[in-house]
DNA sequence: CAGTATCCTGGACGATACTG
DNA sequence: CAGTATCGTCCAGGATACTG
């Protein structure tokens, strides 16, 4: 599955996360700040987010497309799994006296 | 998320896969065979697995824990989002006559 | 058969200077 | 401000030999 191996990549998420949350599109450099990254590596994401139509250039900035949120609304239950997950496993840490 | 970069790694979702399609357990060279990898790579993700509590050795074998498997089922949907996404991309490659 | 140790290589990523 | 070019670093992963 390729599109796991996008998402895997560096500031795939994190740019998804916040172009959602922003709520109107972003400029380059606005994003860049937002994300915590360099120019270069933000810029490679977003060709590669772009080439995947995920992202959209609008005018005036980025945005997600519609496949883009549709993206990001199938990968919300992932994310709560993903943290009961996490709290069962650190749960089970914390008790090792379980014999 | 912490859980995506786990699934972004190599052979965990194939491995993931293929213990979910065999529907037994996999010794450890038969995983290798199938999943077609090195035993390196292989105890390297499986070691995560198992911390993860996502696969675990049962006698004789690896298979996936219940965890595994409502993860497993909760892929699913992304696996049919890439595939339609996949198409999609490709359509347009393919039509580039559309102004 | 199960798993580990070792060594090597490619590519992802980071910092930053630079052009349009 | 937007994006590109360059260059160095670091680690995931590949091959394989080896031990229990």
């Amino acid at each position: 599955m390729a599109l796991l191996d996008l998402l895997g990549r560096r500031m795939s998420l994190r740019v998804m996360w916040e172009l959602a949350h922003a709520g109107q599109p972003l400029t380059f450099r606005e994003l860049q700040a937002v994300a915590e990254t360099n120019p270069s590596l933000l810029n490679t994401r977003l060709k590669e987010l772009r080439a995947a139509a995920i992202v959209v250039h609008h005018t005036g900035g980025y945005g997600l497309s519609e496949e883009g949120k549709s993206l990001v609304r199938l990968i919300m239950p992932l994310n709560e799994w993903a943290a009961a997950w996490g709290a069962n496993l650190k749960a089970k840490d914390d008790t090792p006296a379980d014999s």
